[in-house]
DNA sequence: AATGAATGAGAGTTCATTCAT
DNA sequence: TATGAATGAACTCTCATTCAT
């Protein structure tokens, strides 16, 4: 039987992406070099051939390992019962925590996946929009509820949370000295009642 | 007299500030090819170099001409006598015009100038960290002044408002039909009032 | 086992070397190009940077292969004993057969090596020094024993001597037709007895 | 009349032979660049085409300048009545004191003429094979009035009177401070007398 | 007499990719 | 499963040369 060695295919594979996901984060998919990606993982240029077809075929696997999670997460928190507080407080945490977790292969997926062409991309893209979707759906439901203004835009807001999300992310890779946990607080807090002191008043806006 | 002459050649440079900024900001640095830009330009590949004498120094030109304005503009905001609320307004005002003004420059500052040598980053990075301290005085004396919360760490709300502008910028850029001035009133709506309706509360957090 | 493998890097690289001098020789470093070199190895251009990762490296290492038996031998030759006569003969033997059997790259060290960077320069310097510096004590033994004139410079002398050698190794690279032994021999012959019939002497010759 | 407008014209055209003998010199034909050129003139690039209509020409042109009056010098040593031992003096003194006085151009000659098209080479071919013959006449005319050794063989004496020569020219263009008068003296001296102590002769020079 | 601007050809170098071993 | 060797295309950059002004 083969198991033994498909086992260690996959695991080499797995190697491969991390390693990739690691040095196109640092310097970019173009500015990167498949020598660079082998000598991470320890073999030779030529053999990262066993594990990828092509440079591209990396990125696309990098960027599919990225928001994997990350888009399960918000599949598991947008069927779930919660107060829309207490969801948003989980959407970011995912978010956030993603990028410590799978490391630098979000960030990839972030800045780099308009490399990958069309028919890739759309795969992606798709992904990333049912991902938006259902945040906005999160928000809608928080109109519903009375626990979001009404005044506020859905798709707007969803775009906003990612946004300033994918800005920390950034943040949060380059540092790894960073503390997650006070960072999610943070942005969870400032999202939900913004900057101002709030005064018993009636919401001009 | 050579004025006619030097003047020919500034705003020829000017112009190839701009093309390399456009191609920098679609296809990355390393991803743009020198071909690219002169095209653009309407001249040959290799009179590029009559005008940048590497593609790094074009890349160098880019950034600075990238947020020139905008550290500007942050200036004048800083040094003015307004409510914390109106400097915030004009801060985001500010920041996401720059990226419609000064088209793919900024963004090309933001997602590539780390790839220029230290000696030029850092000339850079001095630019924008003076930016991100007088937004992070905007805070404290918004809290001063009460209209901050007390709680409100101003280190982070700097960064955020900076990784929200840069976010939104990023889809500016890329889609020239949304509407700049919506944008940039909903980025400045959310940032101070969050996302919840505020009812006569006292803000627990 | 890889040896055979390493074997052949080495007789490449070697092949390398020679192709260089040869092409170096003919054009000079700055009119030759890498295509030349690789063509006449019999492999495409860009590989030529698997076994050279610059132009400038060729340079560097065929300079190194062009001086190394021939400083070699001067060793030799400085250590033995023999009269100063047979000395100087060994040395234009050795130096004009250097030019015959490395061939091109001997004559590329003495043109060609100047357009190398002072780092690398220095390491050959100290080689040609070395080699300059024996066959000055060449002609101070002689000028102890009584062989040489007591008015000769040695500093001078050697200095002509190698000077002599190089013209003659150009011609000699340059036509290969020339018989060295015979310009072996009339050079020494030249050097020791002059030009002039010298009276009451027991010059054979 | 143009009088004095040619008159400027022959100076710059002298100024730019020259400019070009010393750029040549220090980097080769093919390091050298006709930027190079025209700065050291204190002129632009494109102004040089005024008076070399290619940078071929102006190589041709340094090598015609270079060996002017050397050639010019042998023509009368060689018709001059005097002692064999004379005309070879004059003949290093000639040829050693061209480096000095025609500066980089005689080198020039020497190192770079090779990368002319051989429809000029052969011209200044000519004039180099001319100046061979006419010294290794010298050297027939003195075996016959008995200075020179029956078993000298001209042709190769006359090779190697003009390689000695041109191998300390290389010195001295490149050491300024090199005493020219001693340099000529020595090198006669050993030409004449060999390096041995010469028993019961009355020859020191 | 000189220049600024542009060009086009060619150079050195890098690198994704292939393939026999 | 992995590698050494090679390739060819692409890219940055240099430079002799031209020409209108």
């Amino acid at each position: 039987m083969h198991k033994a060695g498909a086992e260690k295919y996959t695991r080499q594979r797995q190697a491969a992406i991390r390693a990739a996901a690691a040095v196109f984060a640092e310097k970019g998919f173009h500015g990167a070099c498949t020598k660079d990606i082998a000598e991470r993982m320890g073999i030779k240029q030529g053999s990262l051939y066993y594990y990828f077809k092509s440079k591209q075929e990396a990125l696309s696997e990098v960027c599919l390992f990225g928001i994997q999670d990350y888009v399960q997460h918000m599949e598991d928190i947008s069927g779930s019962e919660q107060s829309f507080e207490a969801k948003l407080a989980a959407t970011v945490t995912s978010h956030l925590s993603s990028y410590r977790e799978r490391n630098e292969a979000l960030k990839v997926y972030n800045d780099e996946r308009l490399y990958l062409p069309e028919a890739k991309r759309s795969r992606l893209k798709e992904l990333g929009s049912h991902y938006r979707q259902q945040l906005e759906e999160i928000f809608e439901d928080g109109k519903k509820s009375g626990a979001v203004r009404e005044s506020m835009d859905c798709h707007f807001a969803a775009q906003a949370v990612i946004g300033m999300c994918n800005a920390w992310g950034d943040l949060i890779v380059r540092d790894p000295e960073l503390d997650l946990f006070r960072v999610i607080h943070k942005c969870t807090d400032l999202l939900i009642n913004g900057f101002i002191q709030q005064t018993n008043t009636t919401n001009r806006n």
